[in-house]
DNA sequence: TTGCACCCTGTACCACGGTATAAAGTCAAG
DNA sequence: CTTGACTTTATACCGTGGTACAGGGTGCAA
């Protein structure tokens, strides 16, 4: 599979799939006899992992390390393992943080928009939703 | 208050309270005579919100609307709490993908560094951390 | 009243992530 | 073979968020 092709079925730019080649995110795919890069499926998988885990607020260099760890790290290491466990703490405290915003903004709602008409307030729904 | 105390206390340059004033996401604070700014101990509340919005993943165009649902918004309008349950949407989906990518990074681990020494592996821990 | 720390506005610069363009090669269909 | 879609590298540019600097004013304290 060609550039084109996975760069189009991840959702990202040609131009972007090289760069992150060139930073490290995304291994050196074999090439073809006229040096045409060839991804497998694989690819397409990483860069979805990269741009979810960019939403979530981690930048390229660290994204680099989540994929070094997601696909197994190097050889075991308590280097690795630890860098991972730390990652995974990272992610816990985003959560964490994230419930955090999602009541402040709750609260904002429910000092506004549905003062004195509670059952116009849609709130109470979302947070069911998400403490199920 | 001036920008200066209020800056260090937020944790950040004096520039960037400055930048998140002109972009509309720190309201203007009153003036000193001389024509210095004056803040309450609420902006440096904003301002932390603001930069924890950020490692979530926000960008300050979408905090700006954050910040302004945060705070009861304008007047109580459908437009508003419709806004409002959107960003809390947002929100729970990124927990939602933090929560698959930590798992993800799991089971890299589980490939990798634990692998047949189990007891080695301080994963479990860190599972345990998060679903209680 | 001089010094020093702070503030003001405005402009310029920076890193990051991404994208666009140029100049050249590959390849399959007509 | 030629045409058109695709690829290659290399270079240049852009928006976002942040910071630095210049030139000037404020205010307090020795």
């Amino acid at each position: 599979m060609r550039i084109g092709q996975m760069a189009s079925e991840a959702g990202v730019n040609i131009q972007t799939v090289r760069l992150y080649e060139r930073m490290g995110l995304l291994k050196e795919p074999r090439r073809t006899r006229a040096g045409y890069r060839d991804y497998s499926a694989e690819a397409t998988e990483t860069i979805r992992f990269i741009k979810s885990a960019q939403e979530m607020g981690f930048t390229l260099r660290e994204i680099k390390t989540l994929v070094r760890l997601r696909d197994g790290g190097d050889h075991p290491s308590g280097g690795v393992r630890n860098l991972a466990l730390s990652k995974i703490d990272e992610i816990n405290q985003k959560i964490a943080r994230l419930e955090m915003m999602r009541d402040a903004l709750t609260r904002g709602l429910e000092n506004c928009a549905c003062k004195g008409r509670p059952e116009a307030c849609l709130l109470l729904k979302a947070r069911a939703q998400t403490k199920q």
